[in-house]
DNA sequence: ACGTTGACGTCAG
DNA sequence: TCTGACGCCAACG
């Protein structure tokens, strides 16, 4: 299992509606400090990774930090379109960020340091 | 094996 | 509140 596939399982389980951070995917895949590697990740989804909800993930303060051409309005059409409120500055993480439930994540193994 | 590169996060001003 | 500097670490050449 890739840190890739790793990312990408967890985003697909984002219910539609809500949204993460970057920061609490990379925590959630077993590396806490990899927030940067998930937007990478998210950079280079292609037509065939339709089903990822990409949109769904925002930076730690709701803002949308999409720079591709053209991604960024279509990031905030596609939130808008599931209910989610989009403002100048983003989104409230308070009221539309998810809260998982622990045991959803089967593949979340955080390393017992010694 | 090694240097570079960032859809980020955090902290000092 | 807003900015800039810096650490982070998985890919990729």
């Amino acid at each position: 299992m890739t840190f890739r596939e790793r990312v990408l399982n967890v985003v697909r389980q984002v219910p539609r509606g809500r949204v993460v951070s970057y920061g609490q995917v990379a925590l959630w895949v077993g590396s806490p400090r990899a927030a940067r590697q998930v937007g990478g990740v998210l950079f280079g989804l292609r037509d065939a990774d339709g089903d990822v909800p990409w949109q769904r993930v925002v930076n730690a303060r709701g803002g949308i930090s999409t720079f591709k051409v053209g991604a960024g309005e279509l990031q905030v059409a596609l939130l808008r379109a599931e209910g989610v409120e989009v403002g100048e500055a983003g989104v409230d993480l308070a009221r539309w960020g998810w809260d998982p439930p622990p045991e959803a994540w089967p593949w979340t193994v955080p390393p017992a340091p010694p």
